[in-house]
DNA sequence: CTCGCGTAGCGTTCTGAGGC
DNA sequence: GCCTCAGAACGCTACGCGAG
C-alpha cells in the first residue's frame, strides 16, 4: 500500500504545512516546469499532492475556540423541544419527521430515538472537545474522562449511559432552519456522523462530527453557556431553563403552556408542570443564573430576571 | 493515580386521589 | 380547574474494589 500524505492535525500545523509547499514550489519552479513539461511523472505526482493538500487546508472548518469553562449552545437547539425534558424512567420515543416545538423563526424537524438532557450534555462536550481541530477530524477521548468532566458518576451504568447518548446522537437525522442575523439558515444531517467505541489498542472512545454543523456555530447564532452552572442543576427542567435563558439577554415572557411545549414536557396536567416549573426557577436563583422570577396569576406568563455577571460569580 | 465495574439504597419525578 | 400529598417507579449516587 503506497504511503499517503498525512492528515494535518491542527489549524496550526496545516498553516506550516501550506507555508513549507509554497516554499518547496517557489524552489522548484524553474526546474519544476521543465521536468512537467517532459511529462515526468514525479513532477505531476507531486504538484497533485500538493494541490490535494491546499485543498485540504482550505476546506479546513473549524469551530470557534470558546473558554474551556464554557460549552458551545447552538441557540435553536436551545430553544426547542429538541433535547426535552421528559420524565427519565419513561420509554424514549422513537419519532420519525416529528415537528419539534420550537420558538418563532425556528423549524425543526427529527427523526430518531427522542433526545433529553443527559444528550444534550454529551452533544456539548463532544462539540468542545472538537473545537480544537478541524470539524470533521477525529475526536478521542476515555469514557471516564469524558464522565468526569460531565460530573456524572464513573459506575457501570453510567458508562451504558454515555454510550446509548453517543449512539442516539449518531442514529438520527436532524432538519433545522432558523432565522440569524442575515437570514434563513440551515442543518440537515446527524449530530454525530461516526463514533468508535473503546479502541481495543488504547481504550479510547473516538467520534466525528460533522463539518457542516458550523451552520449552528456562526457567531450570532449560537451561546457560551457557563458549563460549570449547569454541572450544578440536576434537574432536566433546570437544564433547559438555564439553556433556554442564556441564549436570551433580555428574556421575553413566555406563558407556562408554551415554556411547557417548548421544553418538550411529557406531564399530563399544566399545575404538575407548573410545580416543577417553580421548583426548576427557585434552583436557578439559588445557583445565581437568576436574580428573581414571577409567574403572572391573571396571564400565567413567566417572567425572569437574569443575574448580572458579578452576581452569579457571588 | 487513572480507569472501569458492581451494587444497595437513596432521591427525584410523576401520577392519581381527594378536597377546595 | 387547581392544589396538596402520599405512593410508586426506577434512575442515580456513594462507596468500595480490582486492574493496569
Amino acid at each position: 500500500m503506497p504511503a499517503t500524505a498525512s492528515k494535518p492535525k491542527s489549524l496550526s500545523e496545516v498553516l506550516l504545512k501550506i507555508e513549507a509547499t509554497i516554499a518547496n514550489r517557489k524552489k522548484k519552479t524553474a526546474a519544476g516546469q521543465a521536468e512537467m513539461a517532459f511529462g515526468d511523472s514525479e513532477g505531476l505526482a507531486g504538484a497533485d499532492t500538493m494541490r490535494g493538500e491546499v485543498e485540504d487546508a482550505l476546506d479546513i472548518i473549524q469551530l470557534p475556540l470558546w473558554e474551556n469553562q464554557v460549552r458551545g449552545l447552538p441557540n435553536p437547539l436551545a430553544r426547542s423541544a429538541l433535547f426535552s425534558v421528559a420524565r427519565q424512567n419513561e420509554p424514549r420515543q422513537h419519532l420519525k419527521e416529528r415537528p419539534i416545538t420550537s420558538v418563532k423563526g425556528v423549524e425543526i424537524f427529527y427523526t430518531g430515538e427522542e433526545l433529553r438532557q443527559d444528550d444534550e450534555d454529551v452533544f456539548l462536550n463532544l462539540v468542545h472537545l472538537a473545537r480544537s481541530q478541524p470539524l470533521g477530524h477525529e475526536v478521542s477521548f476515555t469514557a471516564y474522562s469524558m464522565l468526569k468532566s460531565m460530573g456524572w458518576p464513573t459506575s457501570s451504568p453510567s458508562y451504558e449511559r454515555l454510550r446509548l447518548c453517543i449512539l442516539r446522537l449518531t442514529a438520527n437525522a436532524v432538519e433545522i432552519r432558523f432565522d440569524a442575523g442575515s437570514g434563513k439558515r440551515g442543518y440537515g444531517g446527524t449530530l454525530v456522523q461516526e463514533f468508535t467505541f473503546k479502541d481495543e489498542e488504547d481504550r479510547h472512545w473516538k467520534v466525528r462530527l460533522n463539518p457542516k454543523l458550523i451552520t449552528l456555530f456562526a457567531s450570532d447564532a449560537y451561546t457560551q453557556l457557563d458549563w460549570r452552572q449547569r454541572l450544578k442543576l440536576r434537574s432536566p427542567l433546570a437544564k433547559w431553563l438555564h439553556g433556554f435563558y442564556f441564549t436570551h439577554r433580555e428574556p421575553f415572557g413566555y406563558k407556562v403552556e408554551t415554556l411547557k411545549g417548548l421544553c418538550g414536557s411529557s406531564a399530563h396536567q399544566l399545575y404538575h408542570f407548573r410545580n416543577g416549573l417553580k421548583k426548576a426557577l427557585d434552583l436557578l436563583v439559588e445557583e445565581g443564573f437568576l436574580k428573581s422570577w414571577r409567574i403572572d396569576p391573571v396571564t400565567d406568563v413567566v417572567t425572569v430576571m437574569r443575574a448580572t455577571r458579578a452576581q452569579a460569580l457571588q
